[in-house]
DNA sequence: GTGGTCTAGACCACG
DNA sequence: GTGGTCTAGACCACA
């Protein structure tokens, strides 16, 4: 389902967010789909329970998902544009680029390597 | 100089790097320019002159920047861009353009973005 | 593990790195091998964990080791040798030949000195 | 005379110490020869006059030169091979070619290396 | 438990 | 005055 890498840098919870939200943006999950349960998720990714919970738990509270007691995680309505998210990693873009530009990368590079893999991952519809 | 911001998620060190990175790379600072001491720099952020040398001391093992025990620390002569650097922001460039991607943002609205960014600044030459 | 030797010249920091540096190219430390911790490190060499922390945390900029927050600190898959460190030694090699020569050191001593310690340490196949 | 250069690592009155030492070593300075005086020295070299000083007073403590209050600094009659001075050099070199061995070069390339630079530099004789 | 960051303050080498 | 090293101890994020 998703994958954890203990040599990347982000944090494992962190992976584990990115990697569901991931499937959810890209409609791999779809509204009312249900998730593995903490357990079954710590078991098949082999790590701390406590770390798929917080991963939930943060999902939960940026609106992706939702969990009834007792039965189990699953995928809300409709999400829309994760507005907060979106402005979050606008902001590191722009620091990004102007670093870039700084360091002599121009337009041209950029929007081409944008274009580049933009088009790499095919279409999700 | 530099600015230090507690709100921002990166290290104190790492907002200075960053900073005196960018000031290198603008050509605010040349080479041959002696930055503060270590302790003025210290003083003037308010932070601890530890955290400081911190950050000359990886922008030096970096190529950055040089120091001379006693004397000072000095920009050091460019020698063509930074290739390591422009590697890693690459990196994080994709990632951060393959979920903006996934969060519904358009090749179309980025290459806008940049074009905005990249007039901004006015030119460095 | 490693020795910590006051009246070394070197700093601390430097003797551990270096030693840990040897554990691993003699292959006493192989890949994935869990380091450490820092405080146990500290505490086994009786000395503050920040200077620990610093060796580590340059090796890991070396490519000799990985850390993950958390859990631990591992030895990396060696990816060949390390030019860099080999182009570093062999500057101070010449500036020690160069200075051994003018004290009247010769061809036949350095090289008879090679021989021997070539073959002290037996062969690490 | 000597040359300085703020960018190397060794500290200044080391680099002058070296120098010296390499021209006495190398038949430059004969016995007797009159060293520049500190003040002197420190024009020439536009450098703290108390840099010269320590520089001149820790090569007297070593044997390499004296000094008679009001005549000046001169070269000692023969120091001799410098043993302590040896011994420290052979301590690093031995440093140096181990971790090359564990590095992979082997001792052909070592002994060929050290042909090549006693060769290079011509005799001094 | 792990490592990461930061502070405060000391001492040293250098100029 | 400069930077370099080290200690002691705190707090945080993560698992």
């Amino acid at each position: 389902m998703v994958q954890v890498n203990y040599r990347d840098s982000r944090p494992i919870y962190q992976q584990i967010k990115d990697g569901i939200r991931q499937l959810i943006n890209s409609g791999a999950l779809q509204p009312e789909d249900k998730l593995p349960s903490v357990r079954e998720q710590a078991m098949a990714l082999a790590i701390n329970p406590n770390t798929i919970s917080r991963a939930y738990r943060e999902l939960e509270a940026e609106g992706y998902i939702y969990t009834v007691s007792g039965r189990g995680t699953f995928v809300c309505e409709r999400t829309g544009p994760d507005l907060a998210r979106v402005k979050e990693l606008m902001d590191k873009f722009d620091r990004i680029i102007a670093e870039l530009k700084l360091l002599g990368i121009t337009e041209e590079e950029m929007v081409k390597h944008i274009k580049d893999i933009m088009n790499s991952g095919g279409s999700n519809d």
